[in-house]
DNA sequence: CAATAGAAAATTTTCGAAAGAAATCGAATC
DNA sequence: GATTCGATTTCTTTCGAAAATTTTCTATTG
C-alpha cells in the first residue's frame, strides 16, 4: 500500500531499510559503481547524479562521502569526486586484505561456532547449489537478474563460514572488501573465460565447507586459494587500464 | 599572511591540507570525539554543533557520515546522531583487529624493508625517546600540548614499523584502528594508574623495534603483546558505563 | 608560435530556509 | 490512576539559490 502516486513521503514506508534519500543515493551509487554503470574514473558530477537519481546536493554528497570512505570513491578537495580507478595492485591489495579478514573470522567461528552456526553454512550451501545448478541448466542464457540471484547466494554462503567469530569490525570489513571486489568479479561473470583452466567452483565450495565443519585448518587454506585461484582469472581476463 | 581578518575564503591558503569546511568539521569533530570533549553515547544535535564550530549542516552532516563510516560516531535513520559509545567488549574487538592488521603489516616490511624503512624506525624511536625522557623530568606536570606530542610521537613510532607494507588498505585500517583506540588510551594517559604493575614502555618500543630490525618473528609477538597489556591496563583502571 | 594573463563558464561547496518526521506534552477517555 | 489520542514542539533532512573555486577559452604579448 505504501508508495502511492504522489506520496511525498521522503521513503516509501513499507520498504526494509532506506529511511533517508541519503541512504538510497548512497544504495543506488554503490550499486551502479560495483556494477560498473558508472565507469571506473569517470567523474560524478553532481548535477549530473542530480539528473540521473533525481535527488538534491545534500544527499548526493552525503552519500559520496561514505562511498569515499569505503574506497568506491575517490575525491580531491575543490575538484569533485570520481569512481575509484580499477588497477591490478588494488585488486590485489582487497584480494589479500580480504584473506587475512576472513581467514581470521573463519578460524574464531570453527573455534566457537555453535549448531547453528553450522546449520547456517549447510543451508547457504545448499542454496548456493539449487542456484548455480538452475544457472547451469540454462547455460547461455543467463540475465542480470539471475546473477545478481547467483552472486547474493555466493555472498550468503562465504558470510555463513564466518558468521560466529563475534567480531563487528572483521564482519563489516569482509562486508566491505566482498564489495570492492566484486568490482572486479562481476565483469568475469559473464561467462567462462577462454583460455582458463576449466574449474569446479561447487566442489571448491564443498571442500572449504566440509573442512570448516570438522574445524580443520584446511578451511582456511582452501578459502584462501578459492580467492585467490578467482583473482588469478580476473588478472588474467582483464584488460587493464594502460600499464597500471 | 593567510587569514586575514574578513577574510572569506572557505579556508586559509597557507595551511597544508583543509580545502573545504566539511574537512574542517570532519578534523574537529574527531579530535572532540577522540578526546573526550564531546563525551561518548552523547548525542550530537546539528544545532548545537552549528553553533559550536560556526558552520551549517551540510559541512557538518558530510563529515558526521563519513566518522559513521569510522565506528566514530553512531546515528540511526530520522533520529540524528550520537558520539559512538565505548564498551569493553568495543575496546578488546578494536585492539585484537588493530593487532591482526598491524601483525600482517609488520611482517610485510620485515619481508620487504629497505634501508629507509629500518631509518625511517630508528629516527621515530629516537624522537619518541627523547619525548619520553622530557615528559619524565617533568613529572607531574604534563599538560595537554605535551600529552598530544607524545602521542604523535607514539603514533609516528608504531606507523613506522609498519610502512613499508606497501598496502594502502592495511595502512588505513591501521590510522583508523589507531585512532578508535585512541580514544579508550587518552583517559588513562593522564598518569600511572595505582595497583598496576609498574611498566615500562620505552623497554617494550625498544624490544619491538630490535626485533623487527633483525627480521624476527617475535617482532610480531612482542608488538602484539605491547598492544594487549595496554588494553588490560585500561581495561582494568576504566569505569565502564553500566554493566556491558 | 608559444606563453601568459584575464575574463567567462562550469562546477563544487556552502548557506539558510522550508519540509518532513519524531519526541514531548496534555487533555480527554476508559 | 493509567492510557490513548492529538496537538505542539523539537529536531532532522532536504531543497534551491548564492558564494567560492577551478577550468576553459580568448586575446595579447614576447
Amino acid at each position: 500500500m505504501a508508495g502511492v502516486a504522489g506520496d511525498r513521503r521522503i521513503v516509501s514506508e513499507g520498504a526494509g531499510e532506506p529511511g533517508t534519500l541519503s541512504e538510497v543515493a548512497y544504495q543506488r551509487l554503490r550499486t551502479d559503481i560495483v556494477s560498473g554503470v558508472l565507469g571506473a574514473g569517470k567523474p560524478l558530477r553532481l548535477e549530473a547524479l542530480k539528473q540521473r537519481y533525481g535527488l538534491s546536493f545534500s544527499p548526493l554528497r552525503e552519500a559520496l562521502m561514505r562511498l569515499q570512505s569505503e574506497r568506491l570513491v575517490f575525491s580531491t578537495a575543490l575538484r569533485g569526486f570520481s569512481v575509484a580507478p580499477l588497477s591490478r595492485e588494488e585488486m590485489k591489495d582487497a584480494t589479500e586484505t580480504r584473506i587475512l579478514i576472513e581467514s581470521e573470522a573463519l578460524r574464531r567461528s570453527m573455534r566457537d561456532g555453535d549448531d547453528d552456526w553450522e546449520a547456517g553454512i549447510v543451508a547457504a550451501f545448499h542454496a548456493l547449489s539449487l542456484q548455480a545448478e538452475r544457472q547451469l541448466r540454462l547455460s547461455g542464457e543467463v540475465d542480470a537478474v539471475d546473477m545478481h540471484a547467483m552472486d547474493e547466494r555466493h555472498y550468503q554462503f562465504h558470510r555463513a563460514l564466518i558468521a560466529h567469530c563475534r567480531s563487528p569490525r572483521l564482519l563489516d570489513l569482509a562486508d566491505q572488501l566482498y564489495v570492492e571486489t566484486q568490482r572486479y568479479r562481476l565483469p568475469c561473470l559473464v561467462g567462462p573465460v577462454a583460455g582458463t583452466p576449466a574449474r569446479d567452483v561447487a566442489a571448491e565450495h564443498q571442500q572449504i565447507m566440509d573442512a570448516a565443519l570438522r574445524r580443520s585448518e584446511d578451511a582456511v587454506r582452501y578459502l584462501a586459494e578459492h580467492y585467490r585461484r578467482t583473482a588469478d582469472i580476473i588478472e588474467a581476463s582483464t584488460v587493464w587500464p594502460s600499464s597500471a
